[in-house]
RNA sequence: GGAGAGGUCGCAUAGUUGGUCUAGUGCGCGCGACUCGAAAUCGCGUAUGCCGCAAGGCAUCGAGGGUUCGAAUCCCUCCCUCUCCGCCA
């Protein structure tokens, strides 16, 4: 939710940023709601005051005269209030200074590349092809078990899936290793570590709201005899990890780090990405959390996507950074990085990662407050980032490290981890 | 699944014949005194939101509704938590 002082602020400024972002939501409207609110809360609070004074006196004659008069005013308060909320409900979070303009994917902007897309002396095979040669991937199985969109991982990949988890662990925790990403790429962070959890993967109705990711609900796995949801992200039971807390600001930056899987029933992309596991409803991923104060937590998103892209290189993929525009932002962020990583199966970089600012948009719902070394209270800054979306990842290791014999060499990287440097069937 | 208990200001608790309770006490925390320093002790302070330049006012004792001149205290609905038994990885 946005800060109502903002609104009144500056109006014109929330007007653009929801044009910008899509989002058809009437500004005035909200305005009119607010100053009527504040005008009524006014008036019932003379009457309150009036009435109490005439029960700490004991006037019953004069309580009985007031008795009832405001529940008319109450009841308009609660109608204004109530559309109040909808709407502000509604109002996506300010895109930052530095996010481009633009109606949707197309208009996003490259910042940079890393690494140069190989070049093979045979034709690339996608990963499905390859990895069903080499017995890694069989959704043919999982069809008729699960569904679409499910697949079954095996032998090697299985593998290589906790080596990629247990590469992002073991850099997250090591505090020196943290020091030397932050010193390479230039930035001013702390260097904290990041602390394991192994989150619920399921969520109340009421908290998912208060991170603004149930919607839109089609999206989500919904358990009607529990109310509950499956999350889409480790971020949506990260998030809520402070929910109702003041936190001290040497406690932040409060950074986490999970390992789960992630629930989608991708309504809407029916016939898209079919092949493979690019797209499924049932993926895991290492996810990166953050807690920060206000003045850090813009350098904040810039560490998380540093360290996303010291994973790629570890990995040696190919990748380029990408901005997201306002169009294609989600309505909770205020800043939005993508890493895409070229996939030679398909001949284009496709998402791999993506680190999401959200300033304090969550934490006002959340209630997730910081108290400031000069005693002030305010709401803490969050930011969340993919370390690690093992399919894709697993997929851009096959496409591109494959051979023409149909093996696949094991970056180096992951190789001391699992043992092996090569996958042949 | 069965039975019961309960949700109070960071934590723990007091408050259940309705008014002197927005709320006491202990712990924690902050400042100060004492001390060479510390512990201990003592003193003061210590929720949040909204309106207001301020003085101050209003709201909040899980949420919502009701009774009453007046509710943390009574009634109703809902939510949540805990305990015991059963079942179970």
């Amino acid at each position: 939710m946005l800060d109502i002082k903002i609104l009144r602020d500056d109006p014109e400024k929330v007007k653009l940023a929801c044009k910008n972002k899509n989002a058809d939501v009437d500004i005035d409207r909200v305005l009119t709601l607010d100053s009527e609110r504040r005008r009524l809360r006014g008036e019932i609070d003379e009457l309150n005051q009036e009435r109490k004074k005439a029960a700490q006196a004991k006037d019953i004659e004069e309580g009985k005269r007031l008795k009832g008069y405001g529940s008319e005013l109450e009841a308009q308060l609660n109608a204004i209030e109530t559309e109040f909320t909808t709407l502000m409900l509604s109002i996506p979070n300010l895109p930052s200074d530095d996010t481009p303009v633009g109606k949707d994917e197309a208009e996003n902007v490259v910042l940079r590349n890393w690494g140069e897309p190989p070049e093979f002396d045979f034709v690339p095979k996608d990963h499905l092809t390859i990895g069903s040669a080499l017995g890694l991937i069989d959704s043919e199985k999982a069809v008729q078990v699960s569904g679409v969109r499910f697949t079954y991982l095996k032998g090697a990949a299985v593998l290589l899936q906790y080596a990629l988890a247990q590469l992002a662990f073991s850099v997250l925790t090591d505090q020196d290793e943290l020091q030397a990403i932050i010193k390479k790429a230039k930035l001013s962070v702390s260097a904290k570590p990041f602390t394991p959890v192994a989150p619920p993967l399921m969520i109340r109705p009421d908290v998912f709201q208060k991170m603004a990711r149930l919607e839109p609900k089609e999206e989500r796995y919904y358990i009607p005899s529990d109310d509950a949801f499956l999350i889409g992200s480790a971020e949506h039971t990260l998030g809520p990890l402070h929910m109702g807390e003041t936190l001290k600001e040497a406690e932040l930056p409060a950074r986490y780090v999970a390992f789960t899987p992630a629930f989608r029933r991708e309504a809407g992309s029916y016939g898209k990405d079919t092949k493979g596991i690019l797209r499924l409803h049932q993926f895991d991923k290492v996810e990166m959390e953050s807690f920060s104060t206000p003045d850090n937590g813009l350098a904040e998103q810039d560490f998380f996507v540093a360290l996303q892209e010291h994973f790629m290189q570890t990995l040696d993929l190919p990748y380029q950074v990408v901005m997201t525009c306002t169009g294609d932002q989600g309505d909770p962020d205020a800043r939005h990085l993508d890493i895409e990583t070229w996939m030679p199966g398909q001949g284009k970089y496709r998402e791999t990662h993506s680190a999401d600012y959200m300033t304090d948009y969550q934490a006002r719902r959340l209630n997730t407050k910081v108290k400031r070394a000069d005693g002030s209270l305010s709401f803490v800054h969050m930011n969340d980032a993919t370390a690690f979306a093992v399919g894709r990842t697993l997929i851009a290791i096959l496409e591109n490290y494959q051979n023409a014999d149909g093996s696949v060499t094991v970056p180096e990287a992951l190789a001391e981890l699992v043992g092996f440097g090569l996958l042949t069937a």
